[in-house]
DNA sequence: GCGGCAAAACTTACACCGCTAGTTTAAGGG
DNA sequence: CCCTTAAACTAGCGGTGTAAGTTTTGCCGC
């Protein structure tokens, strides 16, 4: 079959794809023959589009961390700002949590990453942050959103209460927590967040200077 | 080469020669034909001491997170006590950080990962914490060390100044982070963690009692 | 209109992967 | 001393990423 009427790869089509093949089955169920048997076609012609594998798991990883909103820098207060970044931040990473581990490795090259990185920057040392500590804030809140959405504490617990109960006393509920899997995991995100947020303040207030433009709302 | 006198295998030398060879070359070059021959050793043979390759990541994770000293729950206030795992944890991480990313995804079975959470949820629970928010702060700081560990900020930027300079404003000097990148990640560790600690302190006055055992540092 | 070139699919193939099955020999217990 | 078990082996299956070369199509310039 050689080369049709019409294409039927777009490298749209091909990153929308490896993103349903990615959320449905997780990574390791992400091979380049699986992909482009999901798309009626034959592995290799993949590499028409993109040079290899990664370079399309880069383009879905830049899709997801595209649609995180950072407008809230531009807008409001640092704080707030910072708050409605990680949010969205997180929802982005958990609505594709399979793609995380990969996409969690540095920002490295992809636009939409570094774009994000650069107007969290850019928001915080406008908002009288040394540039130093504004580096700083930002990667502590990529870690912990990263980490989030990756570690996702709960998931990783099994339902054998048996398991727990005899080695580890005080997880004698741990299996439970399968149970309330989300809401342990988005529980502890905002805790920590807040918590975050908190001690951010506290430092502006102690560094930088009698906080005006920050309105905390925690 | 059937049954030698002496067997060449352990688990424990396979354990630690597939950490040697995941720090040396990463997650990605560990193989078990490539773990074996490091070994002397077929390739097979690894399946008469571990029954599938996880298994063997497994049992590195498990070891990496043995390392990880809790015992500050038991002698020192809920603050100090997480600080120090808080740090004793990273230490642990960052002195393999290419076993991170299989690390970092649930505590699942692995006994040193559930005592660890055993001893944290115990002594937060001790110290006055109602459990639903024990579980909060040990998940959250748990999210806040594998996203510094595994994300490694700095590391993802690129010596190539002209790829920031003209699209991302702010970040025009984001190549020479990768200049400092330790001290960037540890900064921003630092940061982040007195800042959570500050947050939690005020959130125990708050809810459970004028601050009594704990004494904060920062 | 047509020749030629680039595009986009194809097939084939390589080296590697995790793992299974069956084989061989040595060690150790009854 | 036999017999079971342990621990290595070889052979091989199905799968992986990707390179190379093939074929047909669409399109652009003459």
């Amino acid at each position: 079959m050689p080369r049709p009427r019409q294409p039927r790869l777009t490298r749209q089509l091909i990153v929308d794809t490896a993103t349903a093949l990615i959320d449905a089955e997780g990574l390791p169920a992400f091979s380049t023959r699986r992909l482009a048997a999901e798309l009626g076609v034959r592995g290799p012609s993949l590499y028409n589009h993109f040079a290899t594998k990664d370079e399309i798991l880069d383009a879905v990883a830049d899709t997801v961390t595209g649609a995180v909103d950072t407008s809230g820098f531009a807008s409001r207060d640092w704080v707030a700002a910072l708050r409605d970044w990680a949010w969205s931040y997180r929802r982005a990473l958990t609505a594709h949590p399979n793609i995380v581990p990969y996409l969690a490795q540095g920002p490295g090259r992809r636009p939409a990453a570094l774009a994000m990185a650069d107007a969290v920057y850019g928001g915080l040392v406008r908002a009288g942050w040394p540039p130093a500590r504004a580096t700083h804030i930002g990667a502590a809140l990529r870690y912990f959103v990263a980490g989030s959405a990756l570690g996702s504490f709960a998931r990783g617990f099994v339902e054998e209460p048996e398991l727990y109960a005899a080695h580890y006393p005080h997880l004698r509920d741990a299996h439970r927590l399968a149970e309330h899997q989300q809401s342990v995991d988005e529980g502890a995100f905002a805790l920590g967040l807040d918590a975050l947020l908190h001690g951010l303040t506290a430092e502006y207030a102690r560094t930088v200077g009698p906080v005006e433009s920050a309105r905390p709302s925690g």
